[in-house]
DNA sequence: CAACTAGGTCACGAGGTCAC
DNA sequence: GTGACCTCGTGACCTAGTTG
């Protein structure tokens, strides 16, 4: 950074650590975050993670697992309440599953369509040693 | 080209100096390079020279040796983690390579939404008792 | 007015498709 | 298997609207 060049005022973003760009959804967080969130909120979209559920969310990895992004974007606060910031910071909000994909079987239920096709084109028996070891 | 066309901005490919179409997995490279690196490397393949190892890889004999094509990948600095630059709006900034199955175990290929549907569908008792808990 | 953000925009590229 | 073409999620940037 130059001298004299004040650092950015928001810090480090709230889900993946990369630079905040202002507080989006009650939380300080980066565009990306910011666009994951509201996207995810909007279509409803339901996630599952496939590799324990503690997946490390940081700038280089936060798409590689959506259902850990977007459960750290909950956890960090982030919350769509239609209006400004007023008290947006302490709330949780409740997603609330639309997917048609809940149909599916357990296990299977992913609305990340890549992730889904992974599952299918590998050979079962690869899948099973690795995937439930 | 037509007269106050402008030149194609990426250039030629890195890998075969075909036309590249884009920065793909971090390196300016052509549609066919692009797709070749993918599927090397969610595949795992190992591949031999039997010419010495030195093949020149161009648009006309890139399908000669896969095992110098992918070499001259792996060279230009193709990677399917990390980040890359791309240019945009006449600004540089950084930008997450999107790789969901990169965090797959290893062997995990992909397929269609359609496809995993019917695979689901089609036999649920195998796939349940692989991959569900 | 300035300061701020929700929501929109859209270039970009990862990953999938399918005739060959 | 290849690669030209496609779909669609991403995120930097833009803009309209709110607030003090």
């Amino acid at each position: 950074m130059p001298p004299g060049v004040v650092p950015f005022p928001f810090g480090k973003c709230r889900v993946c650590r990369d630079r905040a760009t202002g507080v989006h959804y009650g939380v300080a967080t980066c565009e990306g975050c910011k666009g994951f969130f509201k996207r995810s909120t909007l279509r409803g979209d339901k996630y599952k993670c496939f590799f324990g559920g503690q997946c490390d969310i940081s700038p280089q990895n936060r798409n590689r697992c959506k259902s850990c992004r977007f459960r750290r974007c909950l956890e960090s606060g982030m919350a769509i309440d239609g209006k400004f910031k007023v008290q947006k910071r302490n709330k949780v909000w409740v997603h609330t599953i639309m997917s048609p994909l809940l149909a599916m079987p357990k296990g299977l239920l992913v609305s990340s369509r890549s992730i889904c096709m992974s599952v299918i084109f590998s050979s079962p028996e690869r899948i099973s040693s690795e995937l439930l070891s």
